[in-house]
DNA sequence: GCCAACGTTGGC
DNA sequence: GCCAACGTTGGC
């Protein structure tokens, strides 16, 4: 099992927004970004787990634990010319974008990126790197247990 | 709203 | 294949 961290506009998409979805779960579409868009696809699998992290917004950090729910499969919206993500491109026989259905697991108190910051044992997150803009990020184990038992202080098996 | 960082596009 | 121009992201 890996570990991730995925951003979402809370405008668009909130953790509780992702609470409040049919089955708690949502197709994580709109990534057009190919390194992104590889994670989900060559390296995701159901069952892993994610920070889900607040971006562009007055308090950017995590916010709450989901799971990826499903293996990747074509965006539906790249095919529709109505979506502010559709790629001309793309076709039915050729997809170019891909998206896994992602399932809330917790919210948690918001560990803004300031206090990420904070934390040696967190310095080579690549969300914290500079000028990373990537929306989908791999979370080392160690990170990922050391932000749940020692920021969250919850037990990593809880999720 | 600013701007640094970085990905993509397209002419050559 | 290079690289300048351009667009986007996202923290501040």
């Amino acid at each position: 099992m890996r570990y991730w961290l995925m951003k979402s506009e809370p405008d668009d998409c909130s953790i509780d927004d992702l609470a409040a979805m049919p089955g708690q779960t949502v197709a994580w579409y709109g990534v057009r970004n190919y390194q992104a868009r590889n994670f989900m696809m060559r390296q995701m699998r159901p069952g892993d787990r994610l920070f889900f992290y607040h971006s562009s917004c007055p308090q950017p950090g995590i916010a709450g634990i989901a799971e990826v729910a499903s293996s990747a499969y074509p965006d539906e919206t790249q095919f529709d010319p109505a979506s502010r993500f559709y790629d001309p491109k793309a076709t039915r026989e050729q997809p170019r974008w891909f998206n896994v259905d992602v399932k809330f697991v917790a919210k948690t108190r918001l560990v803004g990126l300031p206090e990420l910051r904070e934390h040696a044992a967190l310095e080579n997150m690549r969300v914290l790197a500079k000028g990373n803009r990537l929306s989908i990020t791999p979370v080392d184990p160690d990170e990922w247990t050391y932000i749940v038992e020692q920021l969250l202080e919850r037990k990593t098996d809880e999720f």
